[in-house]
DNA sequence: CAATGAACGTA
DNA sequence: CGTACGTTCATTGC
């Protein structure tokens, strides 16, 4: 393992607050914390048999010489970093690990040396840095540490595979591709008009740099043009790039095999930099015995916090036992878990070691039935799962009851929850930067003391009956949600594949007929270019306006190809659609895990109704109104060793709601008898017999009744529906007329709104419009609307949320081998088990219907089929 | 590189 | 000038 010193310390510099990490004589150490933190994840997770850390000595180089302007543009090094990299040098000496420095090289150049040198004496090598740089040295034998962009203290691991998923080229291409591009970070600019996607596109199409260089005239346009005037950067900024594979150093690679911790030694200096947890994990990795709480007391500690005590086996059983809803944070570090229990006074901190001895009592009790309360809950039984463990007795999610507070947002992390409801500072660093900090990893009991103080203060700030809706529909959910995860959903990946080689040739095929239709190349995904063939090269009609110039939707598109007809708005029109359901399938292709199934994702905290979202990938968006689009539904297929999939969703919920909560008796009346809802509102309105009712008045009526459940306007339905908007008005005013009662709960669900500057769903699920109150007429009037559709969209999610649990529960105490999938907004998805068809279809129906108590009836349509699709109707 | 906008898929 | 989402691509700004 070769580590770039420079560029992680200063990852660590910036991703940690230089005010928390100083001690008692003003010396700096955010930098060293987080580095050695980083460190000791590495080699525990690791464990490589030889090390070094290479430095940069000074900014002066054999590059300066040929380039004085090489990484001109960086600012000065912040002076509170300077003074931290000695004292990092020298923490590293004592734990063993050789450092290096080479005057007139930069440390890039000695981890190419080593890299090259070790992998040629057979080692896998990693090589740990933030410099892109280096992707150039992987190869078979050595793999790239890179800091991920958003990763909580995740390095992403590059090796020559993962290099050609990320750039499309093999590794030792990428500076060809950074010399054509240019690296602002190292002031070396690039072929203006070239970005990556350019490069890219000709080292595949000429094979090398080298090569593009000599075929440069055979590149037209701007960039061909651009290419030929500056080639002799590109040419320098490959010069510059290279590294150096065989900087003469004074070591031999036996020199770097990894010595003794000298623990007396490391003691000394964390001592000198006042790291006490960073103490106890070197101490473990050294297998010395360190008392937890010994060394210099942390300068930030809030006073009351409670030591840990590291406890095992019957000890830890009693103290569990009598823990009174402790919280339970469980940290996975590298192979091994962090586990903190803590009450407000008292707090235990276990290295788990999942099914040893010593911690028996302890999964007992986390499966156990006892009240334990988290943060992530979720998330958490993820990581007991990997653990091989099992969690128990959800009593309070600190991440939930944030939401449930304020449904807008949730708090990202602990420490922002923390600083929410205590005001307290968790003493940790960005969890968007590369260092994992000390609180995360180490101080499992310290994150579990803030959680359970901080749930407390939360839970007491609930109104009303939102406790109802936390202890009786977030909470129990959120374990029947971790097991929708974990089962995921069978793909037929052939089909998809098939699918996908189908639409990759259409797509072209619609790419080229849209080329030919104007004469030239262009980037049909582009807005932009659209904008110019549009309305400069044909000369059409401008559209509605954007903030960027004039739309190209789907909608305008239509509207164009009437008002002037050309083949290209068709090709185009043809290639979006075939395009986007090609994107669509190969992100589900390629979210296919080795179990054959697509593991989503639910978001608890995702949409401010009330609803569920569903993220990597998205599986409630998949497309199902296009024929084309129903296809990718048949991928989705039930597992071998099951009979059947079933999809069960309530019919119109939202509508049903909606007359549940007017009281309006047409409307109620309508859904009673039981009869096509669309067509019994058109007879009323438009005062037919509902047989005559013709398919026109339907969908018209059909829009405007959900329309309204959207705060559509007059102008906004006759867009819809292409009718005048004076039409619009008679068609609203009639519907009004006859469905009076429909009027009267949309106004005062506003007017309450106003009143009470939130909304209430039929379960007590409130959502906060601060913007009901705003001057701005523009916020004012979008927060109108979206009051008036959360009461609806928010009962609804609440009623199939209770629906899930009730589900779940009977299909356990049943027995069944049957089970839950997936949940789209008013659908779910099982997978049945052979001869249970009946038993579970009883269960669905009984349980869905029987999820709310309203005035109108909640009616279930169940389908089965072999696929998604067919299991629809 | 991150943020934003446009476009479009679902309920 | 209809709610709630997530993803992708291109573009822009730092």
């Amino acid at each position: 393992m070769i580590i770039d010193g420079h560029s992680l310390a200063f990852r660590a510099f910036y991703a940690l607050p230089v005010d928390s990490f100083q001690t008692q004589t003003g010396q700096h150490t955010n930098a060293i914390h987080g580095f050695i933190a980083m460190l000791i994840n590495l080699l525990g997770n690791e464990r490589p048999d030889a090390l070094a850390v290479a430095f940069d000595i000074s900014r002066h180089s054999f590059r300066t010489e040929e380039y004085p302007e090489y990484k001109g543009t960086r600012g000065e090094t912040p002076p509170e970093f300077k003074g931290q990299v000695p004292l990092l040098q020298e923490a590293l000496h004592a734990m063993g690990i050789r450092t290096l420095e080479k005057e007139n090289y930069e440390a890039d150049d000695i981890l190419a040396t080593l890299a090259t040198r070790g992998a040629e004496a057979g080692y896998r090598v990693l090589v740990v840095s933030g410099d892109r740089d280096t992707i150039q040295l992987v190869d078979d034998r050595i793999t790239l540490l890179y800091p991920s962009k958003q990763g909580v203290s995740e390095l992403t691991r590059y090796d020559a595979e993962k290099v050609m998923e990320r750039y499309g080229i093999r590794p030792e291409q990428y500076p060809e591709i950074a010399a054509l591009v240019g690296e602002t970070s190292d002031n070396l600019p690039g072929i203006p008009r070239v970005g990556e996607k350019t490069a890219v596109k000709w080292i595949k199409q000429f094979g090398s740099l080298e090569e593009i260089l000599r075929r440069q005239d055979e590149i037209g346009g701007k960039v061909g043009e651009s290419l030929r005037e500056n080639a002799h950067l590109a040419e320098r900024n490959r010069r510059l790039n290279r590294l150096v594979r065989d900087v003469e150093l004074d070591v031999e690679l036996d020199d770097l095999k990894r010595g003794e911790i000298d623990m007396a030694a490391v003691q000394q200096v964390f001592a000198k930099l006042e790291f006490r947890t960073l103490l106890q994990r070197v101490g473990k990795l050294a297998g010395a015995e360190v008392p937890v709480g010994g060394a210099a007391p942390a300068a930030e500690l809030v006073p009351e916090k409670p030591e840990a005590k590291l406890l095992l086996d019957e000890e830890l059983g009693d103290w569990l036992a009598k823990a009174d809803r402790p919280a339970v944070r469980i940290i996975e570090a590298g192979d091994g878990f962090e586990v903190g229990v803590a009450t407000p006074e008292a707090s235990v901190l276990i290295h788990w070691q999942p099914g040893g001895r010593d911690y028996a009592l302890f999964e007992q009790w986390l499966a156990s039935d006892a009240p334990k309360v988290f943060f992530d809950a979720k998330q958490q039984i993820g990581a007991a799962r990997r653990a091989g463990a099992a969690i128990g007795g959800i009593a309070g999610d600190l991440l939930l009851a944030s939401w449930l507070l304020r449904p807008s947002t949730a708090e990202k992390s602990i420490a922002e929850a923390v600083f929410r409801f205590l005001g307290e500072q968790v003493p940790e660093g960005d969890p968007n930067q590369l260092v994992p900090d000390e609180s995360s990893v180490s101080d499992a009991a310290a994150l579990a003391w803030y959680v359970v103080r901080a749930h407390a203060s939360a839970v007491e700030r609930f109104q009303s009956r939102t406790i109802e809706i936390y202890r009786d529909i977030e909470l129990p959910l959120v374990p029947v949600l971790a097991a929708l995860e974990e089962r995921g959903v069978q793909i037929d990946l052939p089909l998809l594949e098939a699918h996908d080689a189908e639409l990759t040739t259409r797509v072209g095929e619609l790419q080229q007929q849209a080329f030919d239709a104007i004469g030239r190349e262009v980037n049909l995904s582009s807005p932009k270019q659209l904008q110019e063939v549009l309305f400069e090269q044909l000369d059409m009609p401008k559209t509605r306006k954007t903030k960027s110039g004039y739309t190209t939707d789907a909608a305008a598109l239509a509207e164009l190809q009437v008002k002037s007809p050309h083949p290209f708005l068709g090709a185009l029109l043809a290639h979006r659609d075939a395009n986007k359901l090609r994107q669509m399938v190969e992100t589900l292709i390629k979210a296919v895990r080795e179990d054959g199934r697509i593991h989503t994702t639910f978001v608890q905290t995702g949409a401010s109704t009330g609803r569920l979202a569903s993220t990597d990938p998205n599986l409630q968006n998949i497309p199902v109104r296009s024929e084309e689009g129903r296809r990718i539904r048949e991928g989705f297929i039930h597992a071998p060793e099951f009979e059947t999939l079933m999809t069960a969703d309530y019919s119109q919920i939202e509508m049903r709601i909606m007359a549940h909560l007017s009281g309006d008796e047409g409307l109620i009346q309508a859904f009673n008898e039981g009869e096509d809802l669309h067509r019994f509102v058109g007879a009323r309105i438009f005062g037919v017999p509902p047989e005559e009712v013709t398919n026109e008045m339907r969908s018209k009526v059909k829009a405007m009744s959900y329309g309204l459940a959207y705060g559509l306007s007059a102008f906004g339905l006759s867009k819809q529906l292409g009718i005048s908007s004076a039409e619009a008005k008679q068609l609203m005013v009639d519907y009004f007329e006859r469905f009076g009662g429909v009027r009267d709960y949309l106004r005062s669900v506003v007017d309450q709104a106003k009143r009470d500057t939130f909304t209430e769903t039929i379960f007590g699920r409130r959502r906060p419009f601060p913007d009901l109150a705003s001057p701005n007429r523009i916020l004012r009037e979008n927060a109108e609307r979206a009051a008036l559709n959360s009461p609806i969209q928010g009962s609804a999610a609440d009623i199939i949320k209770r629906a899930m649990i009730a589900v779940e529960r009977r299909v356990r105490e049943a027995g069944l081998a049957s089970r839950m999938l997936l949940q789209i907004h008013d659908e779910l998805m099982f997978e049945v088990a052979e001869g249970e068809w009946d038993a579970l279809e009883a269960i669905v129906r009984e349980e869905m219907a029987g999820a709310a108590e309203l005035s109108v009836p909640l009616e279930v349509q169940v389908g089965h089929g072999a696929n998604w699709n067919a299991a629809a109707h």
